[in-house]
DNA sequence: CCTGCGATTGACCGACCGGTCAAATCTTGA
DNA sequence: TCAAGATTTGACCGGTCGGTCAATCGCAGG
């Protein structure tokens, strides 16, 4: 768990991840090659394995780096806030990630379409925790009649479904909308508050 | 494009691709293996190779025969019919699909998630010629006052990002309900019909 | 200048991959 | 029955994979 000591091999590592973060993302873990990250990191095979001691190691780095950032606009949700307010911010920064970290959304696509193999335990323990936590919070704010009353894990699953959608399937998108619309995001924001802010008024 | 004509050629190839459904959906193209889909099918490797002549073939031919499978339910959207109800039926039938097929909608959703690569052209062409086509539908219902108005294409992109979503994320999906709600299907349901109600309702 | 250690790499290894092929086996119809 | 074609497979090939290792490079401190 110790951080990188010297400057070098803190600026490889970075490279390295960020490497591995765009490979790994477009091809899957199987479908990946040490040979591809090293070339596209700039360094030779040899090199990567001294920073890190397998292909494993490296996606296994990427998926715990990358599992917090994904979770905090979840934990950001105040159940003192304005309910609404809150889900609508949710939303919005899940499709900013979406729209600024669409490698990192893919690669939790692939991970989760394979079966999760390499965080399944992090998905059924953090992950189980914090959406049930929220939920009971969704809960609440339905017994106080300020959103109407749905399925509060659905909705969460909802929220996460409708944003990734727009990096996970880009190719889709963007091929649907045809060449004249070139960024579907803004759009999308319009659309997914109205589509919440409807389905959420008491 | 000629079928099989003995009955063990219409065996094998259907057994064939059916494990290599199974295989290809679980790991994606690269992270398939011939031998894996071999032992599935309970073939041996030489065997594949004389029903298909290449890895590559085998799943161009699982692709293009799910294509059209996947979108018939779009296609029986009927301009004639009543907006809520066709649009709500092709929620469900899209859910059913999820429910039903969940290998064919990760082998879909690999694919994608890897830029199409083999399928682009499909995308491009008779996917964006069908979506454009349905969406004229859609606007023309919200002109009439029958649904409320918002992107018709955004409005698709929703409907297959929720339905999907259970199947090509069904491991997340069961972590976070826990193992008490075996099968989220019927509150799926229940709660997608209850959010495009919302929003389409005028 | 040298020395010592972190950083780097060319060459290589065994395993596995997609695919080939000749030979063997099975099925069918005259 | 039996020849001919369809089907099946063990053995194998060249290429690529993840990973190893000894040798080298480069740089900071004395």
């Amino acid at each position: 768990m110790s951080k990188p000591r010297t400057k070098i091999q803190q600026r490889n590592s970075e490279t390295i991840l960020d490497a591995a973060l765009e490979v790994f993302s477009q091809h899957g873990f199987r479908g990946a090659t040490l040979d591809q990250i090293a070339e596209v990191a700039g360094l030779s095979k040899p090199n990567l394995l001294y920073y890190y001691p397998s292909k494993e190691a490296i996606h296994v780095a990427l998926l715990s780096g990358l599992l917090d950032t994904w979770l905090d606009p979840l934990r950001a949700m105040d159940p003192e806030g304005d309910p609404v307010e809150e889900l609508l911010a949710y939303v919005r920064r899940k499709l900013e990630l979406s729209r600024d970290f669409p490698r990192e959304s893919r690669l939790f696509a692939n991970e989760i379409l394979q079966g999760a193999p390499r965080i399944r335990a992090v998905i059924e323990g953090d992950l189980h925790a914090l959406v049930q936590e929220k939920a009971a919070v969704l809960t609440r704010w339905m017994d106080e009649g300020r959103i109407a009353r749905v399925h509060p894990v659905h909705l969460i699953f909802s929220i996460w479904a409708l944003t990734q959608h727009y990096a996970d399937f880009d190719v889709q998108v963007h091929a649907v909308l045809g060449p004249g619309e070139p960024d579907p995001y803004p759009e999308a924001g319009r659309y997914l508050e109205t589509l919440f802010r409807r389905l959420l008024a008491v």
